[in-house]
RNA sequence: GCGCCUGUAGCUCAGCUGGAUAGAGCAACUGCCUUCUAAGCAGUGGGUCAGGAGUUCGAAUCUCUUCAGGCGCGCCA
């Protein structure tokens, strides 16, 4: 219907005698059309007689009043008046209003989907949490955010791969493989445990799951292993390190379990959460950075080659404050290691090698820091920095009983994203972490999650799905079939209808919206305004006790309701409930 | 110090690339269940959109500035 009315506006602009084209791109460009937000506006409106003012030193009301006498007269809609400062109103023709409904019903669970992204691929990564324990509920909302993002993007168009990258190189996986081996000889070192090691319950868990698998033997000398080591628990654990690695030959048997058991927690955790991932990229398949096929070090070599990277003070750093950084940053340290650094410079230049047309990285707030970083790596290895979009997402606060929920990683106790889900299950817990866009603080009140009253707007549109579902249910005993069409609204007999249509025709924008700013919390507010909607009809009308012909026009209707708010919900991952 | 984010009703927040009288929910007060799910609906009161300046037909929205709050600034990951 939109361009439709575009369609004439910009032919009553062509009409302009001695109009540059230049300028009725310009106009073109900067008016925008719209469905209105009341009907007392009509259907649609457009602001162009306002942009076109100053282009063509026209007053605004002239230019409206004109533009109406000549949608008037194409007589493809129903009336046309021009209001305020020059808005165009315009009502449809009644055909073409309820035509919305038609659609919906007719595309069912595709309404909403649009080719906008024009088969473009994109790659959002996210979660990403280091594999050395289970996920919290801080990354329980980049989970739901990058999940949500990525079922918005599929359906707008694009080609979206998901994935997870694991940072299984580190020294983090060091710490996680020596707490483990603490508790697997917990007896035989008399207790001895890192100060800096990973306490949580999980740690021994797995300690007990390698004992009962493997009949190991610490067959070193334990008091050359945790006797003199150094008080400071950072060097402490490091040393302790250092001394496994030399000499205990099992410390690759029990990283690698290890790993892959924390590996499998996190998925678990994730499939319960509903996300899945296209892909889980390993950090450790980059390569190490003495081995000069890898990844890492090629990435690097070809930085070297161009100048960008450089040596200094024993280590080698790239050139990053030329893009904007305020300093330069290390990329091999003078012993020799790489950094994290160094491993993500070659990790995106491996997805660009991919050929993604465009990279989404979702990452906690507090890495905001890293992003001028990673630009200018991108720009270094010769790329457009504008292929990766970065996403932040900020930490989320629980509140139980009004009180914050204190989350410490330190002593091993935290709210996990698991238990999260067993309190108030996946889809409330997805819905509230992508109630507020992404980058900015959200408390998240648990009480309200499960609250049985209008505050709690998931259940408030879940509860608008499941009253037309058992209405549907009604219907279908009575009638046996589902009506096919909406005659009594098209014929304009039965009118209560038509502000659910109008909100309904304001879906596929909303979608589209939500894509383009990678924002899924407007489609939670929109189904909220929409649920409202809704709601008000149910109890101002009677659905069952009116004519046959109102009610099956009702009815059909309010299928049409039942499409856009399970559409809505699956684009976020959330699944409609059908009795409540 | 530098960078990013935030400041809208008593509280929690919406408000799209500038648009028509600034919107919800909660809280307060008042109505609505012999009929399809009351986890609902309707109504009343409540605002200097932090302050100031600018851009223009038009600013909560854009620019500058002041104030207040949060976060980030490792040869950690």
């Amino acid at each position: 219907m939109i361009d439709k009315l575009n369609e004439e506006i910009n032919k009553f602009l062509s009409s302009f005698e001695n109009i540059e084209e230049e300028k009725i791109n310009q106009i073109q460009k900067k008016f925008s059309t719209s469905i209105t937000d009341d009907l007392n506006k009509g259907h649609v409106t457009t602001n162009v007689s306002m942009i076109a003012a100053s282009n063509l030193k026209k007053s605004p009301k002239d230019i409206a009043t004109a533009l109406v006498e000549w949608l008037e007269k194409t007589k493809k809609f129903e009336k046309v008046e021009s209001a305020g400062p020059g808005f165009i109103n315009i009502t449809l023709k009644r055909s073409d209003f309820v035509s919305t409904i038609n659609k919906i019903n007719q595309k069912s669970q595709k309404f909403g989907e649009s080719d906008y992204g024009k088969g473009k691929s994109v790659q959002i990564e996210f979660v990403s949490a280091n594999p050395t324990g289970p996920l919290h509920v801080g990354h329980g909302r980049g989970a739901a955010y990058g999940d949500a993002i990525g079922r918005i993007l599929s359906s707008s168009g694009y080609k979206v791969q998901k994935e997870y990258y694991i940072n299984d190189a580190g020294r983090q996986i060091d710490i996680l493989t020596a707490s483990v081996f603490a508790r697997i000889f917990s007896d035989e070192l008399n207790g001895f445990f890192p100060k800096n090691a990973y306490k949580g319950s999980y740690i021994s868990e797995i300690a007990l799951a390698f004992k009962n698998k493997n009949n190991l033997k610490l067959d070193i000398d334990k008091t050359s292993l945790i006797e003199n080591l150094p008080i400071d628990e950072e060097k402490e654990i490091d040393e302790l390190i250092l001394r496994l690695k030399e000499n205990y030959g099992a410390w690759t048997d029990i990283k690698a379990f290890a790993l892959d058991e924390v590996l499998k927690t996190i998925r678990t955790d994730l499939e319960s959460f509903d996300v899945t991932f296209d892909k889980w990229y390993s950090e450790s398949s980059l390569g190490d950075i003495s081995d000069k096929k890898s990844k890492i070090k090629k990435a690097i070599d070809y930085l070297i080659k161009n100048k960008l990277a450089y040596e200094d003070n024993g280590a080698v750093w790239l050139d990053t404050s030329k893009s904007g950084d305020d300093k330069n940053r290390v990329l091999i340290r003078d012993d020799g290691r790489a950094t994290y650094f160094a491993s993500d410079v070659a990790y995106h230049k491996d997805k660009i090698d991919r050929g993604f047309d465009k990279l989404i990285n979702v990452w906690g707030a507090d890495h905001h820091g890293y992003i001028k970083r990673i630009e200018a790596s991108i720009e270094g290895l010769g790329f457009d920095k504008e292929k990766l979009d970065v996403q932040l997402v900020q930490f989320a606060n629980l509140f139980k009983d009004g009180k914050k929920v204190k989350m410490s990683t330190r002593s091993g106790d935290f709210y996990s994203l698991a238990d999260l889900i067993n309190e108030i299950g996946t889809d409330a817990a997805r819905f509230y972490y992508l109630s507020k866009q992404a980058d900015q603080h959200l408390d998240f009140d648990l009480d309200l999650a499960q609250a049985d009253n209008k505050e709690n707007i998931f259940y408030y549109i879940q509860y608008a799905h499941a009253r037309i579902c058992s209405l549907l249910e009604k219907y279908n005993k009575s009638f046996s079939s589902m009506p096919e069409d909406a005659t009594a609204i098209s014929n304009n007999t039965y009118t209560n209808c038509d502000k659910l249509i109008h909100e309904m025709s304001k879906y596929p924008h909303i979608v589209l919206r939500a894509a383009n700013a990678l924002q899924p919390h407007l489609i939670i507010y929109y189904l909220k305004d929409f649920a409202q909607s809704f709601h008000s009809f149910y109890n101002d009308n009677k659905v069952l006790t009116e004519s046959k012909e109102n009610t099956d026009s009702i009815v059909y209707c309010l299928y049409a309701v039942k499409i856009i708010i399970a559409n809505g919900l699956k684009l976020l991952g959330i699944k409609p409930i059908e009795k409540m």
